[in-house]
DNA sequence: CGGGGAGTTGAATGCAGTCAACAAATGTGG
DNA sequence: CCACATTTGTTGACTGCATTCAACTCCCCG
């Protein structure tokens, strides 16, 4: 892990805060945010974020790179909970548990941008809006994740692995600006192991179950990258309308 | 479903809320949203508080009574994503997608209270607290679904159906104030099949699960009635640690 | 007393897990 | 730059949990 404190890259020109999750704030107030940014910190892949039990004083937003947010269980396992990617916020804990129940998890090469959270409450003139936008983050981490928990409750492995792929890659695909370099895929650094262990299935079956998709011309996927040949299609297998799921995922 | 607009039961000493959700906010704080309240709405069992696609207006906390929140599916079948119990609160949607993605339907006889949700936008007096507030209200409520959908991905039928149980008592039992009218049970008008779409499982099944149950002395169930016997067997069937579970499902 | 929802039982089917072995890809140190 | 170790992906055979379908009982409520 690095630490950044001089030279951050520049927040005008950023734009991936703007294109997700504080979006909603009005300029004025967003800048302000933006300038209590204290530093960012780089990642290599196996690297920790934080750990479960740990009391976070910062809120951190992706800039660049996927990060696995999980719960190591009893029994050895881990129940992955959130694959994070490029604009979402973590760690912000603002209520009374301000000890995480989770850990995170670099899975590529990160870059996150810290904010003391101390510093949210104390910059009064921004409170009301920020924790406005917050609490709608709050909402829309809420809805997708009973929108994945009716996925894995109610359907089949097949439409469960369709429902995580095509939503990664609607995500994921947001940030690419230039539409054609959608069509050739997208970077996903991510082992048939980790869509098993979020979606309670085993790796063997997420691998026969990749198969199945290939051989139906849904998916191809070389390493560390995913190209979703139709997007209508493989939204029919996973049960869920695009249009919908586009609603849900992007927040643009 | 009646409408009562005069002669609001007594919000200083119902408790309710300070027991539960609103609970963090000072007191000061809490008499001014208190005060907010319009009117308190009261339901028989199969008469919906919303559907989904609406446009809610005001907020609603439960006063008595039990709520399943639910969506339909294309199939026919439908998801429970939460059953609401007193204390919880509803349909408040502060952020950008103002309409509901699900539905909610009494399925006892329930009283709600409800509060204009313009009302909190023009409190200013109120706002930021308030915000926070629900901010960490959603954070526990995708703790809870985190949780659950840990339970329903990684577990048996048994331990699924134990989990749920086990936490739909500790929730109910909370508001019991007498100890030992805990051991004779609480209130709970949930069917098997309630169970079943809840966890992704099939009536069917849910019965042999629930038969298991008593016979190894877990539970009894009569009509409309639960009687959690040994807690901490449960919690070992449902692989959930007793003392973790109540933090997360009890706010005080 | 009769109807309907909820709960119960049995038998047959099938999806996903388990175990074991191997192949391919990736990364590391000499 | 090659050799080796480790991780990731792939295949096959067997097992078992949960579903499905159908019939039936019980209980509650009007």
């Amino acid at each position: 892990m690095r630490i950044i404190t001089q030279n951050l890259s520049d927040c005008e020109k950023c734009g991936v805060c703007k294109m997700t999750l504080l979006g909603e704030l009005e300029t004025t107030v967003l800048d302000k945010v933006m300038k209590l940014r204290s530093s960012q910190y780089i990642y290599s892949p196996g690297e920790y974020l934080y750990h479960a039990g740990e009391t976070p004083d910062r809120a951190l937003t992706i800039h660049k790179g996927w990060v696995i947010l999980f719960k190591d269980l009893d029994d050895g396992s881990r129940q992955i909970l959130r694959f994070a990617l490029a604009g979402d916020l973590l760690s912000y804990r603002i209520g009374l548990k301000n000890t995480l129940d989770h850990s995170a998890i670099a899975v590529s090469d990160v870059t996150v941008c810290s904010f003391p959270i101390e510093s949210f409450r104390q910059e009064k003139s921004i409170l009301p809006d920020l924790s406005f936008a917050i609490s709608s983050i709050s909402e829309l981490m809420t809805a997708q994740c009973y929108a994945t928990f009716t996925s894995i409750a109610k359907e089949s492995g097949e439409a469960k692995v369709a429902f995580l792929l095509l939503s990664l890659f609607l995500r994921e695909s947001e940030h690419s600006l230039k539409k054609k370099d959608i069509n050739e895929g997208i970077f996903f650094p991510i082992t048939q192991e980790d869509i098993a262990d979020a979606l309670g299935l085993t790796s063997i079956h997420v691998n026969r179950i990749y198969q199945g998709l290939r051989k139906q011309g849904l998916i191809e996927c070389k390493s560390k990258h995913l190209r979703v040949i139709d997007q209508n299609k493989l939204a029919k297998v996973a049960h869920a309308k695009l249009p919908e799921l586009k609603k849900l995922m992007i927040v643009s």
